[in-house]
RNA sequence: GCGCCGGUAGCUCAGUAGGAUAGAGCAUCAGCCUUCUAAGCUGAGGGUCACAGGUUCGAAUCCUGUCCGGCGUGCCA
């Protein structure tokens, strides 16, 4: 589209100016049926009030205006009611070869946010538990949208944010130790209601016990801190190890711990109270949300004196926004949806620009296993976790199906299909073109050929021509799927420039006696091979060079 | 009750800021390997876009209402 637009957008605006139009924006776009043109305009359409007269007529005035340059633009066409096709020439599609081949290592890369610092935080789990797979949602989209930020330039902060202290780290502490009694000292030892069910547990316990032994069986405040602080960095460890085999590395880990040290909470409490936005009821601190336009007031600090969680997110937020970042992307599951207005709210209203706030929000994932659902239930501790996954289908498939559908749906994560060691699995149609592409490449080692330069203008077949429309689309992908946050549209391209690769692969030979066009057709594959690389790095998806 | 997300082929999902004959993968059926990797290519069947109204040249897409599913709606995070 961006190389369309540059070429056609000139075009179009003299022949308007010519009919005394100005004010009108050209739009293009891409038809979904390649028999109406490589890229068309309502124009027309839109005109047809100002200009009293039907599209088609208008369209017309318009066509027999336009100066274009016969050998880029084939041809232009009024087709439908009023739709104006234009038909690019093979010159022109040799034309961006050209410009893509000398973007080499570097296609599709951005400079639009240069100088600018974005934060993406993700995971975000507390220490009390392991990942699961909505987990893993989370963590790739987090990674993806943090990878497509730094292809556009700017200087990412990839965080993670968490709490290990509060009331669910107790409820670790006390589930570790009701484990621990259990097996060494009091077969019926009763579990606390609200404890962590999770098989983790009874792994954590036995750790404890070879680490202190029975050193730890007296209830008390001592050795309980003691076991909060062992679970808590069990559990760490075992989140990193998991998000490490994902190649999800993260630079920052905020612990909201710190906001009470240094005095943000309190300050945030000052502020809102000088304000007369918070109030005293019931023992209780409320934060007035009603008269900032929300439909309740909230509790923010506890008649205990704790804080609720969303006062600690507010500071947090305040923190992101002193740092001086640009842009500021939450990702969240379904289930934070809650405190979403009411910490941006809060925001507004301590005078921040709320609008560098990108608050992305997933549904959940369901695992199903023969076309029956696989129940994930904390209460039950059965759960699968991401681990189990990454075993059982390998790091490449959970990166590839957890970020292939839309954030806005759930996502039924297909065990059989993901399992498939075969043509059925996605993730290995985009992996095999770029193998086969380094293949035919190592295969042309032994051809004595000079590949320097190569006469791109002897390319023009169908398949040749359909391969580098689809690879001229790559930056348009990008941004894409930056602006909409939807990594799923950087898939779906790729898979269309792999398939159209295939294609192209199985119709028009590459290595031949005719080592002129061979090597124009090994600039095409190189190209392919890039943007296949640069896509699959930007979704954390190996590129193998053998399959 | 209220808020957010979803309802499109047998299944899982796309549908590009309202466009032309609604698409893909899987599944089903039928073809293509003595030539660069068949993890590939080609073809066929398969649809009341949940339902009902509305907006306009034009609606799967926007508005209103209804039905169904998920997640929220805490002095849990």
């Amino acid at each position: 589209m961006k190389y369309y637009r540059e070429y056609l957008e000139p075009i179009f605006i003299k022949s308007l100016k010519k009919l005394d139009i100005s004010d009108v924006e050209t739009q293009f776009e891409q038809p979904s049926n390649p028999a109406f043109g490589d890229i068309s305009t309502n124009i027309a359409f839109k005109l047809t009030k100002a200009l009293k007269s039907s599209p088609k007529q208008i369209a017309e005035s318009i066509i027999s205006n336009l100066e274009y340059d016969k050998d880029y633009i084939k041809e232009v066409k009024i087709e439908g009611a009023g739709f104006i096709n234009i038909y690019f020439g093979k010159l022109f599609f040799i034309n961006v070869l050209e410009k893509l081949l000398a973007k080499a290592e570097d296609i599709g890369k951005f400079e639009l946010g240069k100088g600018k610092r974005v934060n993406v935080e993700y995971v975000s789990v507390n220490p009390t538990g392991l990942l699961h797979l909505g987990h893993g949602r989370n963590a790739c989209i987090g990674d993806t949208i943090a990878n497509l930020y730094e292809w556009l330039g700017y200087e990412v902060t990839r965080e993670y944010y968490f709490n290990n202290a509060g009331n669910q780290i107790n409820v670790l502490a006390n589930s570790i130790y009701a484990r621990y009694i259990e097996i060494y000292f009091e077969p019926h030892y009763p579990f606390p209601n609200d404890g962590y069910f999770g098989d983790y547990i009874y792994d954590i316990a036995e750790d404890l016990y070879s680490n202190y032994g029975d050193r730890l069986r007296e209830r008390n405040d001592e050795n309980l801190n003691t076991i909060k602080k062992f679970g808590e960095k069990w559990c760490f460890y075992k989140i990193e190890k998991t998000l490490k085999r994902l190649k999800i590395q993260q630079n920052v880990f905020f612990n909201e711990d710190s906001l009470y040290t240094v005095g943000k909470i309190q300050e945030i409490l000052d502020i809102f109270k000088e304000k007369g936005l918070s109030y005293e009821k019931d023992g209780a601190i409320w934060l007035a949300l009603s008269n900032l336009g929300l439909d309740s007031d909230r509790v923010i600090v506890k008649s205990t004196g704790e804080p609720t969680y969303r006062l600690p997110d507010i500071a947090y937020h305040k923190d992101k926004f002193d740092r001086g970042y640009d842009l500021i992307i939450d990702i969240f599951g379904s289930d934070h949806i809650a405190t979403v207005p009411d910490v941006l709210t809060a925001l507004k209203s301590l005078g921040y620009d709320t609008s560098k706030v990108k608050v992305l929000i997933h549904q959940f994932v369901t695992l199903s296993e023969n076309g029956q659902q696989i129940k994930m239930s904390k209460r039950t501790g059965k759960s699968y976790t991401l681990d189990d996954l990454l075993d059982e289908v390998g790091e490449d498939v959970v990166r590839f199906f957890l970020i292939m559908r839309s954030i806005s749906t759930h996502l039924e994560f297909d065990l059989n299909l993901a399992r498939e060691q075969s043509e059925k699995n996605p993730v290995y149609y985009l992996q095999y073109a770029h193998a086969r592409i380094c293949s035919i490449f190592e295969n042309a080692k032994s051809v004595d050929i000079d590949n320097s330069q190569a006469n791109l203008n002897l390319l023009g077949t169908e398949f040749e021509i359909n391969l580098i429309k689809a690879l001229l689309g790559f930056q348009d992908a990008i941004l894409m799927t930056t602006e909409k946050s939807e990594p799923h549209i950087l898939i779906d391209y790729l898979k269309t420039v792999a398939q159209t690769f295939h294609i192209f692969y199985h119709n028009d030979r590459i290595i031949s006696q005719d080592t002129e066009l061979m090597k124009a057709r090994l600039k095409l594959a190189d190209v392919t091979k890039k943007i296949l690389q640069n896509g699959l790095k930007i979704i954390g998806v190996s590129a193998p060079e053998k399959m």
